[in-house]
DNA sequence: GTTAGATGTATCGGACCGATATATCGAGGT
DNA sequence: ACCTCGATATATCGGTCCGATACATCTAAC
């Protein structure tokens, strides 16, 4: 996962690695918190692997600074990954692809929608499950915990359908603006 | 974190590894996973302390399972991390405690749940201000996720304040209950 | 001029994760 | 009676991740 958001943004600019940092905190950081104990290492090997390699502009010559650059073979990687059909759509999962949703096709997108949702919608009834059977055996605190992630859960689909339908509209409208068969 | 976890579960009943899992996986998987690759090596971990013990009841002596059983290191050492103040109080972190909320006191548990508050304060702050400040330079779906996180945030908050509320109230009813001055 | 805070790179030990191996148990079918 | 399948149960491995820490520079302020 680290390897695609480093990838993602390395496909906007080119970047060393307290930047990388720094971005990744302001974009990704409400749902994942990456440490530099698991950057540098990564993006070594990033390069080692030829998913980006250094850049050396001039004015940056004499500072000790590491530029990377995405390469072609990191473009490939970056785009195999974004569109990776996972099971598993967790907050962090789904939150980091979705900060590159500009990189995705439409039909891509309401593909990643359409699993979100019904991993949210997995999430909602197994919550209720656990509400209906569990209601004598567990306390009052968990109780009212799991009541509020069921509502919580029902906001982030609803928030999904709205994106959804705008999404679908995009892809009929210009299914439309095509010549009619 | 884990090892909270396991003492938790521990503190109500004697588990062996794999109840420990399902039961993790029950009440804390909403926000937070663990894998055996982390709880085996972790229960073993807390036996070589002290603070977990192998039990040997009688109708389980022919069958391998490891049931272990808290011990009075364990129980003080799972009071400590409970009630340990650390400034980040993610889902996760957050979660956690709250599972295990009626081993606190009325006190600790209105601690708890302010910390908890300030730090949802300081999120939908800072998600604000990123809104206000980033608006040109950030593309629209990464504007519209950081609105709706500033929604969940906020109904996240007005929970916050529904138990505090009721916590609160029972604190002064119990000192109502103490004779007057 | 020196102090403080942001910038920048790097590494360590221990913890963690996903995958996988192995084996037993009980329920169900044929 | 046999066979299969899924749940129960423990364990480990390589690679990855994390928190803490070290160290150096640059800039702005006082």
């Amino acid at each position: 996962m680290i390897d695609m958001a480093i990838l993602g943004l390395l496909k906007g600019r080119a970047m060393h690695g307290y930047e990388l940092k720094k971005e990744l905190t302001a974009q990704l950081g409400q749902f994942w918190q990456v440490s530099y104990g698991s950057l540098y290492p990564a993006v070594r090997r990033l390069e080692k692997n030829g998913m980006v390699e250094r850049c050396f502009p001039k004015e940056d010559i004499a500072r000790r600074k590491n530029i990377y650059r995405i390469t072609p073979a990191g473009e490939q990687l970056f785009t195999r990954q974004l569109c990776e059909r996972s099971p598993v759509l967790d907050d962090a999962r789904f939150g980091v692809r979705f900060a590159f949703f500009r990189y995705m096709t439409a039909t891509d997108r309401v593909d990643l929608l359409e699993r979100r949702r019904a991993y949210l919608l997995e999430m909602a009834a197994d919550l209720k499950e656990k509400l209906r059977s569990y209601k004598e055996k567990i306390d009052d605190y968990t109780y009212r915990l799991m009541e509020h992630r069921v509502d919580t859960t029902r906001a982030d689909i609803e928030w999904i359908d709205r994106l959804l339908a705008e999404e679908k509209l995009n892809l009929s409208s210009n299914l439309k603006g095509k010549p009619a068969s």
